[in-house]
RNA sequence: GGGCCGUUAGCUCAGUCGGUAGAGCAACUGGCUUUUAACCAGUGGGUCGGUGGUUCGAGUCCACCACGGCUCACCA
């Protein structure tokens, strides 16, 4: 780990006390500058490389001479140095891009170049100077004036390999941030940790352009509730003293979003944390970030052709192109299936167990289904109900295969207790998932509004509760209440955000979209 | 929770068959006023994740533990 005290930690302390025995503060407050390195680095980006020959060159550089009349302040971390005698060049960023200042003693003066002598990588310093180009091309700041503005006081990571060590990475995201620009050769099209989260920010900002654009207001409901209940996990418990009651870590916002239709908000969306207590894996991590929207008069239908409209969207505006690369496959956003449960089972059923395919009507069929899940010598558990084989059986032979976005609708009602039965099939709700890479990025359905028809499926999740299974929703009453004031036909969708994310910046782990994801406690 | 892999200098990594712990970067000393993974010469830096065990001798073999990665199961 890199807090260990050593030598290079001392030799930056010693350098820290001999600047500020040069008279400078060790910890100044504020530095004025003209211009950001990012906004140099992109406004004279075509300036780089010209120096064919000394007359074009000379031609160049008095050029960029005047650019902000010679006195460019920038400000920045000090990424290299190289020092040669009585002149030196170092890479400053602002952590976005990197310009290099070139120092030369004549023109900073002795004190400055004493000062310039105690910096170490790392350090944050602020310079003036013009902006020439060197021998070599690159567009750099030849600097007169410089300003230390705070230490580094442990040692950077390797300048050119950077951190590769991955638990390093989550834990210390801010040396991993710090690091991510360094020199290492990437793969075509791979993100630096700092650019998957500016594409994050960006994807979350046009979420929110899109849902307001459409007359949907933001909402904000509670993250510490009585109950928790509205999806299938098991929650964080804790303590509230005054109250003396547990309070749990919402599981999910829907029945708070909900109630809000009831009031007459007609369109809601909320945009924020979800916590579940369930283990650490490469998609799932305990908290997790969910969009929900709630729109009265509409049914799940609407929502999928919004879907695909919202995520289209997202994919133009953050990828440039409807095929997009994500680990072994590419994603084709031009292209997006409709299916049944039932209908991906037969079209993804294997072609070895061609004899035993099951028909349409078998997978509603209790015999049929289990001899189906036999075929595929897939164990269930015997008390499994109906929809719930069903369930397996689709994520088995199914879910594989569903790499390009793909709908699945017609879900059994079992499986679906806050969902609106089909009007013509009460065995299925009128309710899709969203597949994308085998991932389930959105699940929507048409609220149920029926209050009577709610009670009881609650009353259901409730014996399986009582039968064991922990997951199994509870009961809220005074959402039952809300419904019995009466809600309009409404369709609701929750999008996992981490995972949408994970696509568009073709991350592989949770844990690279996340800026400081879970981890066990570190080891004394 | 199960299986597989990993943990060596501040960072990135070598370390053969069990026989005195290595490189590059970073640091230190000296040189160098257009370098760019700067360069040249020299120097220091290690509880080899931890605890036991086998052995004359363990970074290396064995057991257990910790942390991480991948994977299976569960889940969004």
């Amino acid at each position: 780990m890199l807090t260990q005290d050593n030598d290079q930690i001392q030799q930056r302390h010693r350098h820290l006390d001999e600047i500020i025995q040069l008279g400078h503060a060790a910890y100044p407050h504020r530095f004025d500058r003209t211009h950001t390195i990012s906004s140099i680095v992109m406004q004279y980006q075509s300036y780089h490389g010209k120096r064919e020959d000394e007359g074009e060159a000379a031609r160049v550089n008095e050029e960029l001479k005047g650019a902000g009349n010679g006195k460019i302040r920038l400000a920045g971390r000090i990424m290299q140095m190289r020092l040669m005698g009585k002149a030196a060049f170092a890479h400053l960023s602002d952590g976005g891009a990197r310009l290099q200042i070139y120092v030369r003693k004549n023109d900073v003066g002795e004190a400055a170049w004493e000062l310039y002598n105690k910096l170490d990588l790392g350090d944050w310093i602020g310079v003036e100077g013009f902006l020439f180009v060197t021998k070599t091309g690159e567009v750099s700041l030849h600097i007169h004036e410089l300003q230390f503005l705070a230490k580094g006081l442990l040692p950077m990571p390797d300048k050119y390999h950077g951190v590769a060590d991955k638990e390093l990475r989550y834990r210390q995201r801010y040396v991993d941030l710090i690091a991510s620009g360094a020199v290492q050769e990437r793969a075509e099209g791979e993100l630096t940790a700092r650019e998957v989260f500016v594409k994050r920010a960006q994807i979350v900002r046009a979420i929110r352009d899109f849902f307001d654009e459409r007359g949907y207001i933001e909402v904000e409901t509670p993250m510490l509730t009585p109950l928790a209940t509205g999806a299938a996990a098991r929650p964080f418990v804790t303590h509230h003293n005054a109250l003396d009651i547990p309070l749990y870590a919402r599981i999910a916002p829907e029945l708070y979003l909900k109630r809000l239709i009831v009031g007459g908000f007609e369109r809601v969306y909320e945009l924020n944390r979800n916590f579940r207590n369930e283990g650490l894996s490469i998609r799932h991590n305990p908290e997790f970030t969910m969009l929900e929207f709630y729109q009265a008069y509409a049914d799940f239908n609407d929502l999928m052709d919004l879907t695909e409209e919202l995520i289209t969207g997202l994919v133009d505006e953050v990828c440039g192109s409807r095929q997009i690369p994500y680990q072994e496959h590419t994603l084709d956003f031009s292209n997006w299936q409709r299916l049944t449960m039932r209908e991906a089972v037969l079209k993804y059923w294997p072609d070895h167990l061609q004899d035993k395919k099951p028909s349409l009507d078998d997978l509603m069929n209790r015999a049929a289904l289990e001899a189906a899940a036999a075929a595929l010598e897939l164990g269930f558990d015997p008390k499994l109900n109906d929809g719930y084989l069903l369930g397996e059986i689709f994520a088995h032979v199914a879910e594989p295969h569903l790499i390009n976005p793909t709908f699945i609708t017609e879900f059994p009602t079992e499986l679906s207790p806050l969902s609106k039965q089909n009007a013509n099939d009460p065995r299925f709700v009128d309710r899709f998932e969203l597949f994308i890479a085998q991932m389930e990025i959105a699940n929507a359905f048409s609220e149920l509004n029926d209050p009577a028809e709610q009670k009881r499926r609650f009353e259901e999740q409730m014996r399986q509760r009582e039968g064991g299974d922990d997951e199994a929703m509870v009961m809220d009453e005074d959402y039952i209440r809300a419904l019995s004031y009466g809600m309009p036909p409404t369709a609701g969708e929750g999008i996992g955000i981490d995972r949408l994310v994970m696509l568009l910046t073709n991350q592989r782990s949770i844990r690279d979209v996340i800026l400081f994801p879970h981890m066990r406690p570190e080891a004394k």
